[in-house]
DNA sequence: AGACTAATCCCGT
DNA sequence: ACGGGATTAGTCT
């Protein structure tokens, strides 16, 4: 017996048998089958190059068939499905022969053991072992094919495949089991081949990091530097080991066959883009399934192998982008040695910044009036070694650090500074614009905890006379014990230089940032530092003061800004904020009118600043005052403002007058006359009042002016206060009165179309401390200020439609109409305060 | 040894 | 009873 399954096994015996026996047994074959059929043994070592229907006959010698098939598929599906439907009537003969011999084959199968038949069966059949047998290729191709389309054939479908390929009902069914599973796994495994390099580069971004510590560079001058701390190597090593840690056991995950159901992201994005037909990947289209694929990858370098090699459908190529939406799988060393540089600074960053905002002298010492806290310039550098290489020539430090407690928790303030947009939206009159470059890392165990982004920022001081300060930045996140959070920004300019023409930085920032610790009362106690290098030059002389008290771009201003929003945040969720006018807006449209409120005062913003966010042309000062800035863009397209030529004009002045008592009357509807032309010489009517903080001063209101005479509609404006410690702000537009009932109803609106003015007040320097203390209930304790507040800066800014043709060219009359109009009101409001 | 595949076993629904 | 996962048993490379 075993003897003549040797024989079998060598010389091809059974396919012999097959080959002289089919024919003759009914004599159904055809000519081609037959011709087919007597394709010379030799031929098949060059099975390779047969053509499909030459290699097709080859199907009765079980292994080789199975190696032919392979081949076949790997040839494209389209040729041997055409080919399996040209020559129907022609396999039907085939069929004819085939049941027979899947007759007998079964019969020896199945049943199993009268020795009667096995003798037979070794006399001219191969005495194979029971068992096994493999389909034809024919069947195969068959069953690929229905499978293809439907991989999970219903009982019908079965039945009815079973009878043209003369294979029992359970085979039919065992066979589309299978393949299901083998399907499976194939694509099990080809995920954990992309875990695999992804675990694989990690280690090695690990190996060159800890190599980079091995041998430290100043990221400067490129020479070797000294880590001081210790601690910063293990906090290092300690985040990558973390994020290698959670990657291995992903991997161990699915290597450890517990493939039953998807346990990681990555699987669930894997299902969730193959909705139904998972298992259709690289069935037919490609029979050596996913081996080639995982050829290529292993001996490519690890980075971009699995993108769309050799015709491979997208899906699992999208799948390893989408687990690593970071742009490291696209780069190769050098940017793993960038980041390992960018995570250096961000470390040493966040040292310093805990360091700079928890100790007192001699780092930071208390002036002797106003009791503001003065960095002291040796002791800083005597304790840290400078993260971002030297300051430049012509460029002034400034240092501040402030203390407050705001309502909002930490996490909840976390969450916002590594938010890109709500950062903006929490601080909107700081932040011109801003944008995450590039996200490092998102933080270990789903937590901002080890977060690292790059992020992109133009900072403003609300006057024409203050440049914005660009800057690129690094942000690092940390959790430093329960419930204490930093968060430390640090300028990255000195490493990665910005390409382009925005070379040329006006700003540094050194570590700054916030350490936030929760109180139980809900409240959490933020200290923020904010240490910046910056050219003086650029700043008018009027506005220097302020911008070294921290007032300008300083901690005081975070702080407040942040105390200010939070509170308004907190009012606006507790339901149980009534509004106090009379013409009760629904919940809608308060949020719609506050939207609309919003955006005003985030136009107002852009206008006085020449910042990015419009393009704005400056015109060079011919017939205009030297104090005044103009500035003209286009308005196309834009629903939230009017088409046209834009015209900005904006100003500051120092006024010898407290900027609380500036504030008040300018937010006064009843001594509107007094200033705005808009009020037709009489007071106007508040119609509508949202209050936005305990401080009266803070509320987005809507006036009405009173007509001139009675047939002229009356005009609705739309204003937003501030005010906090730093400075406030009043800000208002003319408004469309049918638009404006439409948001007040909760309706849209982005389509009302304004054009902001305003004014933006702060006091003129560090002696006077605070403006929002005239009494209120929010801040008290230092009255005894008031005598000393010396004077405010006011900023006043137009914007003005010119001509609603957006082509039209500017004509010098309507410069010096805004022009005019500035410098009158400034003039009147002098008047009025003296 | 490891891959492949037809067929079983066994378990949950 | 059925589908599906785990497993097994031949076979091939």
């Amino acid at each position: 017996m075993s003897f003549g399954g040797f024989l079998d096994n060598n010389f091809g015996g059974g396919s012999a048998r097959n080959l002289s026996d089919i024919p003759h047994s009914k004599g159904t074959t055809t000519n081609q089958n037959n011709n087919n059929r007597i394709m010379p043994s030799g031929a098949i070592s060059h099975h390779s190059l047969m053509t499909p229907t030459l290699a097709k006959p080859m199907f009765n010698s079980p292994g080789l068939s199975l190696a032919l098939q392979t081949n076949i598929d790997g040839q494209g599906e389209h040729l041997n499905r055409s080919m399996g439907e040209n020559n129907n009537f022609e396999v039907n003969g085939l069929r004819r022969s085939r049941e027979e011999e899947h007759e007998s084959r079964s019969g020896s199968d199945n049943m199993d053991g009268a020795s009667g038949d096995d003798e037979q069966d070794a006399a001219d059949n191969p005495p194979r072992k029971k068992r096994y047998h493999r389909h034809t290729p024919q069947q195969i191709q068959e069953l690929e094919s229905l499978f293809k389309e439907c991989p999970h054939p219903d009982e019908k479908q079965r039945l009815e495949l079973s009878k043209r390929l003369c294979l029992e009902t359970r085979q039919v069914k065992f066979w589309f089991q299978n393949r299901r599973t083998q399907m499976k796994t194939q694509l099990e495994r080809h995920e954990n081949l992309l875990l695999r390099q992804e675990n694989d580069k990690l280690r090695a971004e690990n190996m060159s990091i800890r190599e980079a510590m091995r041998n430290p560079m100043c990221s400067n001058c490129g020479g070797p530097a000294i880590i001081g701390d210790i601690s910063v190597e293990e906090q290092h090593l300690w985040i990558e080991n973390a994020r290698l840690k959670d990657e291995l056991d992903r991997v161990c995950a699915l290597a450890g066959k517990f493939l039953g159901r998807p346990l990681s992201s990555m699987t669930n994005s894997i299902a969730s883009q193959l909705p139904n037909s998972s298992l259709e990947l690289g069935v037919g289209s490609n029979g050596n399934g996913f081996g080639g694929m995982s050829n290529v990858s292993s001996t490519l370098p690890l980075v971009s192998s699995d993108f769309g090699i050799g015709g491979m459908s997208s899906p699992l190529a999208m799948v390893s982008h989408s687990t690593r939406p970071t742009a490291s799988m696209v780069t190769g060393f050098d940017r793993s040695m960038e980041r390992s540089m960018f995570l250096e600074l961000a470390l040493s960053a966040m040292d310093e910044l805990v360091k700079m905002a928890q100790t007192n002298e001699p780092l930071w010492i208390r002036s002797l009036e106003g009791g503001r806290e003065i960095m002291n310039h040796e002791e800083h550098l005597r304790t840290f070694t400078p993260c971002i290489g030297l300051r430049s020539n012509g460029f002034v430090s400034e240092a501040s650090r402030e203390t407050g407690m705001v309502i909002i928790n930490s996490l909840a303030l976390v969450e916002t500074l590594m938010d890109a947009n709500r950062w903006a939206e929490m601080f909107s009159s700081m932040i011109a614009t801003t944008s995450t470059t590039e996200v490092i890392s998102n933080g270990i165990n789903g937590t901002r905890n080890g977060a690292l982004q790059l992020m992109h920022a133009e900072l403003q001081v609300l006057s024409p006379l203050v440049p914005v300060r660009e800057v690129n930045f690094l942000r690092f996140c940390k959790q430093h014990a329960e419930g204490v959070w930093a968060v430390v920004d640090v300028s990255i300019d000195t490493i990665r230089e910005i390409s382009g023409a925005h070379n040329f930085v006006n700003c540094r920032r050194l570590p700054s940032g916030c350490v936030v610790q929760d109180m139980p009362n809900g409240y959490s106690k933020v200290t923020w530092v904010e240490h910046a290098e910056y050219e003086e030059s650029q700043v008018h002389q009027l506005y220097r003061p302020l911008l070294s008290s921290g007032m300008g771009f300083g901690a005081q201003r975070w702080v407040a800004t942040l105390q200010r929003q939070c509170e308004c945040l907190a009012i606006l969720m507790s339901s149980a904020a009534p509004s106090r006018d009379h013409s009760a807006i629904t919940g809608g449209g308060r949020r719609s009118m506050l939207k609309l409120a919003q955006r005003m005062t985030k136009n107002f913003c852009a206008g006085v600043c020449a910042s990015t966010v419009h393009k704005w042309n400056k015109l060079n000062p011919g017939n205009v005052d030297e104090d005044v800035r103009v500035m003209t863009r286009k308005s196309v397209d834009d629903p939230g403002e009017p088409p046209g030529v834009v015209l900005s004009a904006a100003t500051s002045v120092w006024l010898p007058v407290s900027p609380k008592r500036v504030f008040d009357f300018l937010r006064d509807e009843r001594l509107r006359s007094e200033w705005d032309i808009l009020s037709n010489g009489g007071p106007m009517q508040e119609m509508a009042h949202i209050a936005k903080g305990q401080d009266h001063g803070n509320c987005v209101s809507l006036l009405r002016a009173s007509a001139m005479n009675s047939n002229q509609s009356s005009m609705l404006i739309l204003q937003e206060t501030c005010i906090d410690a730093a400075g406030s702000l009043v800000v208002y537009a003319p408004v469309d009165i049918p638009a404006m009932h439409v948001v007040m109803n909760g309706g849209d609106s982005a389509y009302v179309a304004l054009l902001p003015s305003g004014f933006a007040i702060v006091p003129d320097g560090p002696g006077s401390r605070g403006i929002q203390n005239g009494g209120d209930t929010t801040n008290s304790g230092n009255n005894g200020d008031e005598a000393r507040v010396s004077g405010s800066l006011l900023t006043v800014a137009f914007q003005i439609l010119v001509n609603s043709l957006p082509t039209a060219k500017l004509t010098v009359e309507s410069v010096e109409t805004v022009n005019n109009l500035i410098s009158c009101t400034v003039q009147k409001i002098k008047a009025a305060l003296h």
